[in-house]
DNA sequence: CACGCATCTTTACACTGTCAAGATACAAGC
DNA sequence: GCTTGTATCTTGACAGTGTAAAGATGCGTG
C-alpha cells in the first residue's frame, strides 16, 4: 500500500510529487521542502535519496523525459516510412511542448543536455530523443539510397533537431501569436522538414 | 562621477552589476542583495528603482537585448543583398549566443516574449530581434518579387527564427558535439536557410 | 528656511537549500 | 529471541534569498 512509508517507495513519491507541483505551479514553484510535504515526511528526508536538489531534479528531468520519449516513439512505431516518421517526430515534438509548456522550461533551462551528432559517435549518455531521431534519419537514409557524406549527414541531423527545438521553444513563449492554428499547421507538415 | 551615489545613476548601475555578475558567476548567481552589494548599497535599495526583482531581472535583459541587437543590425548594415542579411542576421544570432551561452538561458528562460508573426499585425511589445528579422525577411521579398500568400509568409518566418533560435539554444546546451567547426560552419551558411 | 519627496538604511519575516545530530525501524547474525 | 547494524526519517540549526514596513537622509521647490 501506499501509505507504508517510511520504507517502501520514497524516491518514487519524491519523483511523483515533483512532477506534480511542475504540472499544477509551474517550474518556478518547484522546491525541496515542497516536495517532501507533499509526500507528508520531513524537509530533510530526500537526502537519504538525492545527495543534492539538483540529484533529485535530475531525476524528474529523467522521468518526464521518458513521457516525452514515448510521444516520440509512438510517432516513429505508426509513420508508414522512415520519411513520414522524421516529419512526425518532429510535429510530435512540438505538440508534446504546446501542451505542456511548463515541462520543456524545466527539461532545457538547465544546461545538461548531451548529444554526439556525428553518426557512429554514439555516446552512452547521450539525449535519448537525440538518439531516436538520428537513428530515425539515418534509416531514412540508407531505405532511400540517398547518398550523404558524414558532414551533410551531421548538418541535417543539426537542421532536424533545431528547427524542431526551436519551433516547440518560440511556441512556448507565452506571447508568441501566429494568425493559423499553430498545432493544426504543424501537422500539415508545412512548417517542419 | 559615479561615487556620488545616494544620488545620480543607482538604477543604471544596478543594471550594469547584474550584467557583470552575469557574465562573471553565471546566470542562476544573479541575486537582488548581490547586485546591490555591488553597487555598495543595502539590500534594499533597488526596490526604490524596481517594484520586483522580476522588474530588474526584466531591465537586466532589455539590457543585454539590446546589445544583441546592434550584432544583429551590423549583420542586416553590411550585407550587400537582403537575402544576404537574412542568412548572416542568422549566423549571428547563433554566433552572439556562443560566444556568451549564459546570454541565452538568461534571456530565453523566463516566457515574457511577445511576437506577432503575422504581416502586418506589428505590436509596439514585439520582440525586437524578431521584428528585425520580420523586417528583413519582408524586405527580401519585396526586393526579389516573390509572390508569396500572408499565411506563407508566416511560416516562412517562423522556420528563420525557429532555425536560428534552435541552433542557437542547441549550441548553448554543453555537451552538443559536432565533428566540425561548428562556428566556421555556421558561417558557410550551410546550417542556416 | 521649511517643507515635501525621492532615495537609501534598518529591521524583520517567511521561505529556501543544506548540514549535523539524533530517533526509528527493518534485516542479519549470533 | 535478542543484539547489532544500517538505511531511513526527524529535529534543529544556519546562511542566503525576496519582500515589506518603518525610519533616516538629503535634495529641490515653495
Amino acid at each position: 500500500m501506499s501509505d507504508s512509508y517510511h520504507h517502501g517507495n520514497l524516491r518514487q513519491a519524491l519523483i511523483d510529487a515533483g512532477v506534480k507541483i511542475i504540472n499544477e505551479n509551474g517550474e518556478e514553484n518547484l522546491s525541496l521542502r515542497k516536495v517532501a510535504a507533499l509526500c507528508n515526511v520531513s524537509h530533510a528526508a530526500p537526502y537519504s535519496h538525492f545527495k543534492d536538489k539538483d540529484e533529485l531534479v535530475e531525476a524528474i528531468k529523467a522521468h518526464v523525459t521518458g513521457q516525452f520519449m514515448t510521444e516520440l516513439e509512438k510517432a516513429v512505431s505508426d509513420a508508414p516510412s522512415s520519411e513520414k516518421a522524421l516529419v512526425d517526430m518532429g510535429r510530435n515534438y512540438v505538440a508534446f511542448f504546446m501542451r505542456r509548456p511548463d515541462y520543456f522550461k524545466f527539461l532545457f533551462s538547465g544546461q545538461n543536455i548531451v548529444a554526439h551528432i556525428q553518426p557512429g559517435k554514439e555516446h552512452p549518455e547521450d539525449y535519448p530523443p537525440f538518439v531516436l531521431l538520428k537513428e530515425t534519419y539515418l534509416k531514412y537514409l540508407s531505405e532511400n539510397k540517398i547518398p550523404r557524406t558524414e558532414e551533410e549527414q551531421e548538418v541535417d541531423i543539426l537542421k532536424l533537431w533545431a528547427s524542431a527545438h526551436g519551433l516547440a521553444s518560440i511556441a512556448c513563449m507565452s506571447g508568441v501569436e501566429v494568425s493559423f492554428d499553430w498545432e493544426k499547421k504543424i501537422s500539415t507538415d508545412e512548417l517542419l522538414r
